[in-house]
DNA sequence: AGCAAATGTTGACGGTGTCAAGATATGTGC
DNA sequence: GCACATATCTTGACACCGTCAACATTTGCT
């Protein structure tokens, strides 16, 4: 029933709307996709899709949803390292972070951007992945806290949003093609790590 | 010949459209803003906008770079406080920063958002303004680290970049107003403060 | 087999940015 | 004061866009 893909009802039109259209937005950014071009290139008529997202915004959501939870697991993937240093991991997470923010940089202006969030037009579902990112961040500063790696003396939710807010600046500067380059971004983490958590007293 | 107004050739339409602008984006936002809807609140055709800007991307760069010449006022006027103590300055140059994006939230995202700056759609006259400003930061951070509020051990450029990455991130979280609230802005930017320059050495 | 739901299509509406061609006012040189 | 170039503004048109309504087809269930 579903091996020889005839023309009948396409099959799964849902993923095929959100590869392509990841594909399109990471090709031209997020203004360059149209629901009509999308569709034309999957191959169905303009309104095909909207059977399956309530509008342009609900699939935007779709999308990204997708990346927060592709950008969980490489969190996850590198704070799991546990042999190495805390000082170390915590600059290999600031190096990840805008990697990966730079790799794509429209899904990411997708995750962040006031095109979703500024209005409250955040679907649920994509609430549901993205509120517990956020309270992942604080989770991360509290046991950053607790290595000694950041102050205790600190409020651990603000302490979350500056160390967070730090790295979202760095990333949108480099990917929106302002005042820094993608060429500078390890010596710009060097740098914030260098600033935030300096002494190494233990050590040096 | 300018004084009754009547109906000949409007006079000075081009800061007109600036002014009209600027409150419709502040009212509904950028994406809010049509140059037709624009033009109707003007009281002229469609196309009368296109004898003063190439085109609607060449009247939101007119409008960003205001934006930066007003920044620029504030953040002189903040710094010239010579009687203040360097880490006083410093926090109330930060404090400054996120206020002035978060009362013109809109005119901020145009300013630094990817709207412009993405495909390089920025104004020769835009970045007349712009460039100076980012020099700005850098020969400010320069002076931070000649009075020993930054450490004199880091790149100037880098810690620049990084310095303002930081103010920009917070900035955008609160604008964009994704998990952080601007009630909260004052406790971030101590937060901040704390954990950049935190020793003071020379006093406590 | 038959019926309901899911899925896909064409047509239409109001909105957008912007180009081309024409109209009108302004200013300048004589 | 007149003529002409220039600046300014207008209407018409085009190609897009998101999305709703109505209709057609396929699928799945009983």
């Amino acid at each position: 029933m579903n091996q020889t893909k005839s023309k009948y009802h396409h099959g799964d039109l849902r993923q095929s709307l959100i590869e392509a259209a990841s594909r399109m937005i990471n090709e031209e950014g997020i203004e360059g996709l149209s629901l009509r071009k999308l569709a034309d290139r999957v191959g169905v008529s303009r309104t095909a899709p909207y059977h399956h997202f309530a509008d342009k915004n609900a699939l935007l959501c779709a999308i990204a949803a997708e990346g927060f939870r592709r950008w969980h697991n490489e969190a996850q993937r590198i704070l799991s390292q546990t042999d190495l240093p805390p000082h170390t991991r915590y600059r290999q997470f600031a190096q990840g972070y805008i990697h990966y923010a730079t790799r794509y940089p429209e899904l990411y202006d997708l995750m962040f951007g006031r095109t979703i969030w500024k209005q409250a037009s955040a679907t649920e579902d994509l609430k549901a992945v993205a509120y517990p990112s956020f309270q992942h961040q604080v989770d991360i500063t509290r046991q950053w806290q607790a290595e000694g790696l950041l102050p205790n003396s600190l409020d651990s939710l603000r302490l979350a949003q500056v160390t967070w807010g730090t790295l979202h600046g760095l990333a949108r500067l480099v990917i929106d093609g302002i005042y820094a380059d993608s060429s500078h971004i390890d010596e710009m983490v060097d740098t914030l790590v260098d600033l935030v958590c300096p002494p190494v007293k233990s050590l040096r």
